[in-house]
DNA sequence: ACCTGAACACCGTTCAAGT
DNA sequence: ACCTGAACACCGTTCAAGT
């Protein structure tokens, strides 16, 4: 890459990280460019879409989630395993407002940008599920895309201000709804264990 | 009203319905007043917002619901009353998509022409909620904005395509979760009871 | 190779001018 | 009273022209 070239490409990921940290995944792509001191084109040569640019803004996140995923395999209990990845999934997906709705909508197409992001989280999922239901302590009738779904979910609503507020306590309602066994009543009845 | 303010108003709910059927809640209005053969002025005198349109077209939804929910209240046992408010919420809040948001961001303004619909849907079910939690057969740290927002999060998961196959299995899942007590682990472990 | 910005086809919203 | 559509300020996306 030439070096205008990459100086461009770096500061339009500066400058789209702030934009979509404040607008979310919908803002302005002509406000970013705007802001780049770039012309429109120039975004649309480095970003061909607009996944690609959240992908690009994404990418860091999701692989250090995966690494996560994969360490807490051997590292930590089945149970420690899937409650971790969930809340550093809903995490995740809620650094930017609207992501949950992108990858979502990336999870079916495999041309988007941002489609081997969601294919990598949904199966971190998978595997932390799988292993869980071996070990007896998550509901079978559960499988990988539920899974997803209900992070997707939960990130939806921490996005919506007026339920916001919930959003912390519902993450702990749902993990208990997803283990079961031993657990028990205890974590569906109980307040919500207060990780992180 | 005039009559031909009034020709006007109805045509433009009809071609609105058809509209946001089609395309969400997030539909061209220009293509409304289009459709409807009308000024785009005069779609903006009878619906001087998006949510005064939307809350033509759900009003009916909503009231049959909240009247329902009301005969349930002696008509039906606690869980009965307490599952039906859940099952038919979601499935007003995706009569359209988009409808979760709009009604999630109605609910924080009272200002918006939805309000009243939010606040009826919501004040529906926290009474089939506390008739649950008095019963002992609802999970006492949900309260009604947890409800609206478990419903909320749902509809939402169905206006996601690739996601919305498995929304009716979730919607039972989270059933199971809010119902705790007799139910336990049938409830959370057996496959989702096949109501509809 | 890479950058630029005008051009095109859309929005939502307002409001002066008409009947 | 009510209707109309031009006007304004925005979009996303493409592409001919430039360096």
């Amino acid at each position: 890459m030439r070096a205008d070239a990459r100086k461009n490409y770096d500061r339009l990921l500066a400058v789209g990280r702030e934009v979509v940290t404040e607008h979310g995944a919908e803002a302005s792509l002509r406000d970013v460019a705007r802001k780049a001191d770039v012309g429109l084109g120039t975004l649309y040569r480095h970003f061909p879409t607009r996944e690609a640019l959240l992908e690009a803004l994404l990418r860091t996140n999701v692989d250090e989630l995966t690494t996560q995923a994969a360490d807490r395999e051997t590292s930590s209990t089945p149970e420690d395993a899937l409650t971790s990845w969930l809340r550093d999934s809903v995490a995740l997906t809620h650094e930017y407002r609207g992501v949950a709705a992108l990858l979502t909508a990336a999870m079916d197409d495999p041309e988007s940008a941002l489609n081997a992001s969601c294919v990598a989280l949904h199966d971190a999922g998978t595997r932390a599920l799988e292993r869980a239901h071996t070990a007896g302590i998550a509901r079978t009738d559960i499988d990988g895309t539920d899974l997803f779904a209900l992070i997707a979910a939960l990130a939806w609503l921490y996005d919506q201000p007026s339920l916001a507020p919930r959003a912390d306590h519902l993450v702990g309602v749902i993990s208990g709804a997803v283990l079961t066994g031993q657990a028990g009543s205890g974590v569906s009845q109980g307040r919500p264990r207060a990780r992180r």
